[in-house]
DNA sequence: CCGCTTGCTGTAAAGGATTACACGAGGGGG
DNA sequence: CCCCCTCGTGTAATCCTTTACAGCAAGCGG
């Protein structure tokens, strides 16, 4: 009844009005611009702390003509180590910087990612993180030419920075491992192809087998989309129609599933078979025997994707050049336990 | 050089110029508002189509009084399944609305919690979904107050729905199924009852150890923050301090932890002792036995908040009385497995 | 004493949509 | 025939901030 306009909260409007000056020296004033006198801008940061201003983000984005305001983060799952670590880590290293992350889950469809850059963009976001799925459609490539991007664990061929596991070395250094076991008929069970980081992935089993002098033609393998249930048909097949003596996992979300096929085969582990696993150990420790595993760092993947973006949204901020384009590698370890062992004779 | 400016997008204001009508025409026409002859609102879209138009979210948020262009989601983490599967499921049912979910972590820290809210009504969300930390600060419950909210897995004691698993019953159930083997010595491993949902296990424990013919003073137990080294080590303490033939979880991040400890303890489950755990089942399929599990479907949870959230936003756009306040319970199930029998004599 | 630079502040124009209000044209009732 | 209501549309205010530009005062070199 007192007042005329139901005003939601205090803006630098009210604050000026209050304090007798402009609402340009307020937001000069708050947002530290030198061209503000020390004690104007003392009492003007004072009032608005009093008055419990908070800027209206949307406002200051829609003007600013660059705002890191908002970031997006388009990953096709959330529910796997692989993305919900990295999602957790960034997410707290962007708040830290006043970022907000704007998640989306893609499920690896080229459609929802597009129709998800559609509307990020629509957001006017500074930029965004992303892991693109298989297929990056033509119109996805224009909308990430033109803003910072920072890729994920997959690559989409665009000229933007990338972290990515380093899943060639990891993948050459577990066959050789398996190798100077005495392995020479070895399954891989990965990700296909299609997916950047399952062809690298590959490469690197087949750079392995040629290193210890194995046939890479030999190689029995299966390539099936991430999941769990995959991996699990995947490797039961793959055990029923050939005879290898060692598994070699290619993609977190499939470990369990191989795990499970392997253990539902009734082979003993190692003796009969070995086995080396991919990802996130948290939960490997319960397995008996605990699995060789190729160990991942999803934090350090984390703390590298947050700087590159930000480095990126600075740089185009400022015109500056930027982070170069290009992998940047976080090396994953190999982790012998007791899943590997001597190939049976 | 031909054009005087340099628009990022095409907006309202060209199509406008270019079909010869206003502003106000063309955002009734793409709003579907009925005020607007239907030849001329096909012919708007039509040209907003081809001309490739997507309105920008900010200036829609800031001007409308009333946008659910975004939504906070406020969880204390994301890595582990309780908060991913459903941050997942929520951001998919979302996004379908058309809504973007800004995702925030705030580790159970109530000052980040604050400053996360706070960020967020900045945002001018349309509402959000938290599972409140530990303490909530006053500052906290104001901002909870005046806009929709729909709690997860925890409560604040703010009048707002929420979404919780039924654990009061799952944990009388299993404590009844655990008595029912003929366990009277049990032990359980939870999370602390400042947090809401660790009260209601302990209260369900308590429940059914007295619907047993137990006495609940007997109970063996410790509680802890919900992290995996916490469960192990509360578990060895546990086993080491006690006598108890049976342990129960009340928390699906310790589950991993506990069932760690047990394997150390070198006890042969379940002859020696039995366990029940909680959580997603995702890879309790690789432990030997196959644990005895709560289960819960973070789906179900999922679909449910989304659910109430989009209702409230509804309801607090058009003044409806909206979803009634108070707990909406998914029911978990109890799946008996391999690591629960008869109490040893 | 004049003109110029420097330093601080204010005015007003973006930024891109929604929407209250006004207005003109038809149609129906009295 | 006049009044009023409805329907469709346009004008302009609004949301809230940032920032280009202008202006004014003071200081200083010539």
């Amino acid at each position: 009844m007192s007042g005329r306009t139901r005003r939601a909260s205090v803006g630098v409007v009210d604050l000026a009005r209050e304090l007798g000056v402009s609402t340009a020296t307020v937001s000069r004033a708050l947002n530290g611009s030198p061209a503000v006198r020390p004690e104007v801008a003392e009492r003007i940061r004072k009032h608005a702390d009093e008055r419990g201003y908070v800027p209206n983000r949307l406002a200051r984005a829609l003007s600013a003509t660059t705002s890191r305001a908002f970031v997006g983060f388009v990953i096709p799952y959330v529910d796997t180590p692989a993305y919900s670590a990295v999602a957790a880590e960034c997410a707290r290293l962007l708040s830290a910087d006043g970022t907000q992350m704007i998640l989306t889950i893609t499920e690896n469809d080229p459609e929802r990612e597009l129709q998800a850059l559609r509307e990020l963009t629509a957001s006017r976001i500074a930029g965004l993180v992303i892991s693109p799925s298989t297929h990056v459609l033509d119109d996805t490539r224009r909308l990430l030419e033109r803003q910072p991007v920072v890729e994920l664990h997959r690559a989409s061929g665009i000229a933007a920075p990338g972290v990515f596991s380093d899943d060639e070395r990891a993948m050459t250094e577990s066959v050789r491992h398996l190798a100077g076991l005495g392995h020479t008929r070895i399954g891989y069970v990965g990700t296909p192809e299609a997916l950047s980081n399952g062809a690298i992935r590959l490469r690197g089993v087949r750079h392995g087998m040629a290193d210890a002098g194995l046939d890479p033609d030999t190689l029995a393998m299966r390539l099936v989309e991430p999941t769990r249930e995959l991996g699990r048909s995947a490797t039961e097949d793959l055990l029923a129609r050939s005879d290898v003596t060692a598994v070699l996992v290619g993609g977190g979300s499939l470990s369990v599933g191989v795990a499970e096929a392997v253990r539902a085969s009734g082979r003993r582990v190692p003796a009969e078979l070995s086995l080396v696993v991919y990802g996130d150990p948290a939960w490997f420790s319960l397995a008996d025997p605990p699995p060789t595993l190729i160990r991942v760092e999803y934090a350090e993947l984390a703390r590298c994707a947050a700087r590159l973006l930000l480095e990126a949204l600075d740089a185009h901020h400022s015109g500056m050049p930027g982070p170069e384009p290009g992998p940047h590698l976080v090396v994953p370890r190999l982790v012998p336990a007791g899943s590997t062992g001597p190939a049976p004779d």
